[in-house]
DNA sequence: GCCAACGTTGGC
DNA sequence: GCCAACGTTGGC
């Protein structure tokens, strides 16, 4: 069982959202990194803290969980869509993607800032290398982060 | 809106 | 296979 930490832009699609859609194919991810991450080290079952990017203060606002193995992202092959890759194929599709299941909101969201001046987190990919949209966490890290949110309430608001 | 970081593309 | 150009991410 491994942890991970996966990024949205609220204003695309926010933790409400994922709340109110229960599952969601979490797609659009064109970076190999990531993709090889879905692929081939996710499991069924995972918890994902679901950080939201781009937003004022940017901040880890709930959980989530990995709800399915790796499978084609189906906007790859849609020529009309954004996320399109003429590159790509049927037969040998290029990305991959998981569903991902709500779990909770944080009672309190924690905001980078506090993330960033916390000792025990600054490993963390996010403050390290803050562009990769799907990362690991340690469950050190995961817990910890957890705990600073005082854990989830179940409902969404 | 700016721009640093950094990943990808494509010419050679 | 190198690397310059370019595009994207995402904090500020």
């Amino acid at each position: 069982m491994r942890h991970w930490l996966m990024k949205s832009e609220p204003d695309a699609y926010s933790l409400d959202d994922l709340a109110r859609d229960g599952v969601e194919p979490w797609d659009g991810i064109r970076n190999y990194q990531a993709r090889n991450l879905m692929r081939d080290e996710m499991t069924v079952g995972d918890r994902v803290i679901f950080y939201h990017s781009n937003a004022k203060p940017p901040a880890a606002v709930g959980l989530a969980e990995v709800a399915s193995e790796a499978y084609p992202d189906p906007t790859q092959f849609d020529p009309d869509g954004k996320y399109f890759d003429p590159k790509s194929s049927p037969d040998d599709p290029r990305w991959l993607l998981v569903d991902v299941r709500y779990v909770g909101h944080f009672e309190r969201p924690v905001p980078l800032p506090e993330i960033k001046e916390d000792p025990a987190l600054s490993e963390m990919v996010l403050v390290q290398r803050s562009r990769l949209s799907v990362q690991p966490v340690t469950e050190t890290e995961f817990d910890h982060l957890v705990e600073l949110a005082g854990g989830i309430r179940s409902a969404a608001s």
